[in-house]
DNA sequence: AGCCTGTATAGGATTTTCCTATACCTTGCT
DNA sequence: AGCAAGGTATAGGAAAATCCTATACAGGCT
């Protein structure tokens, strides 16, 4: 049994127009059309639907009206689906899931995230925390709608939207040697202790830097969290080298640390949005994105000062 | 925006799979057909529903997968839809609304209403009395299924089918001259005061047998309920005419009366089912009229008996 | 009786759907 | 690297469904 939605409403315009040319006035079709789609569904269903008058239109059989009744239900179910699919395209509303990096997620999302929720409180707003690898194949299978990450390994389905660049620094221990410096040089510090984020992508970026420099660094701790690296950096053990822009250096045991830039401009991370290429974002994460855009000028400021 | 339910079928198809080709197979269709369809649904919305993978099938972009949760609400109610079609014709369910004359409603519809209900408990059945004009607009609008009626009057449209004949008695005041009698011939009675049932075919029946004898009757009172006349006839106001077999013959105030069969087999009324010409009867219309038919049954032997 | 109204049918045109063949791109194996 | 395999989109023509005009047909209305 097939039935179209087109049956359906030329039946029922003719069972509430109570006549087949009224019916094919009001759906703008010939006479014929409606009458042949009512015959259509009687033949495929079995039932009577209509009682044909003569030079009086129709009227509906008993049965007819109640068929009537659960055919006008699924058309305006399908009409909703109609309206919901706009709303999809059109309304801030439903739920957002994107996921970061984990280095930028604590950092720059929460703020944004309040903005979001305060303005747009019926949105359901998930952010995960995932590496590169996993990233990618969120965003290819379409768990994510976007992602904060950096331009590095993306497969060319994706496209990269740069937000502002994060200039790399060099973080130390308050009682450092070379913490009262204006600015470092990448070879002053080869030879000192160093603590490294031992994350794929920001352990393969650092390093780099000195490998650019022809050096290389001296890893005499690794760690696997941002709060462990900057407590051993906190409590004297090395230096580190970040590039996400932290407003505080004060460890969670409580001890500061310096900020120091590095030297001669050195490659800076791109920091920016990856997205599905050919695929729309919708209004939530569009208004989400706009909020972030705003939100990262202020790095883009801070980066034009220094 | 016009989505048909075939197009919806071939996306939820190919999400489901993660694979317009699975979906092709799975659907008994071509893969472009797949394609095609999913292509028009995009097309027609402005959503973005799939990521096509190279070489490894396809993804549901986020607002893909929001939209065919929805879609596949709309599917399983389409499919509801034929279901409940296919139980319009087969179970004996839902509701029943039936038509009698008033004569025939309080003495047939009962019992045979009280067997109906106990049978199928689930089904809303309702008799209504009207007259045969009503009965006729009644039928031919799809108000009732179908009809307790004489074949008098019936516009071609409607069908009869014959239950049972009622052949006509006369009904007289225990105390009357004639009380006793065993039969009656219709010249007998013209000359005494008579009591009419008035109501259009009640008056024309009686009329006629009287008119078939040549001669008139003497019409001392016209009433417009049974219970009215039965009462007039048991206090001695005169005899009437009935066709209906009664159980009882006291009136409302407790006075007992006479029934005397008439001589020479008058033509009888044929009690039957008006049923609307080509429309097929409801499983509970259908399950009524054989508890009917079973009924009336009774009837038929009482005739060939007498 | 004859016109009007309204439905069903016939037949051809148009639009939609479908299929085959093919282009195009990536994965994975050699 | 190159080549086969796997998967989707496109092209173009065939098949099917839909639609329209014209007409048959039948009862209501005057």
């Amino acid at each position: 049994m097939q039935l179209t939605l087109k049956q359906l409403r030329y039946f029922v315009a003719a069972g509430e127009n109570a006549s087949v040319t009224k019916a094919a006035q009001a759906m703008f079709v010939s006479q014929p059309s409606i009458s042949s789609a009512i015959l259509h569904i009687e033949e495929q269903t079995g039932l009577d639907l209509l009682i044909r008058h003569h030079a009086q239109g129709v009227s509906l059989t008993p049965t007819g009206q109640r068929f009537l009744l659960k055919a006008k239900q699924l058309l305006t179910e399908a009409d909703n689906l109609g309206k919901f699919a706009t709303s999809l395209t059109e309304d801030v509303s439903g739920s957002l899931r994107f996921v970061s990096l984990p280095t930028l997620a604590p950092v720059l999302v929460p703020p944004v995230m309040h903005q979001f929720v305060e303005r747009h409180r019926d949105v359901q707003v998930q952010c995960e925390e995932a590496d590169q690898e996993k990233i990618i194949s969120g965003l290819l299978t379409g768990r994510f709608e976007f992602a904060l990450t950096y331009d590095i390994k993306l497969p060319p389905e994706l496209d990269f939207t740069p937000l502002v660049d994060f200039p790399p620094y060099v973080l130390l221990p308050q009682t450092h040697p070379l913490a009262a410096r204006d600015e470092l040089q990448i070879q002053e510090l080869a030879a000192e202790p160093m603590v490294l984020l031992d994350w794929p992508l920001s352990r393969d970026y650092f390093y780099s830097l000195f490998l650019a420099a022809g050096v290389e660094p001296n890893v005499a701790y690794r760690a696997k969290s941002l709060a462990m690296v900057r407590g051993l950096v906190a409590n004297g053990l090395g230096y580190t080298l970040f590039n996400t822009p932290l407003a505080n250096h004060i460890s969670l045991d409580g001890n500061q640390m310096a900020v120091v830039p590095l030297a001669g401009s050195p490659r800076p991370t791109c920091l920016g949005l990856a997205t599905l290429h050919g695929v729309r974002a919708t209004p939530a994460a569009a208004a989400f994105i706009d909020m972030l855009q705003q939100h990262v000028g202020q790095f883009d400021q801070h980066n034009t000062e220094g």
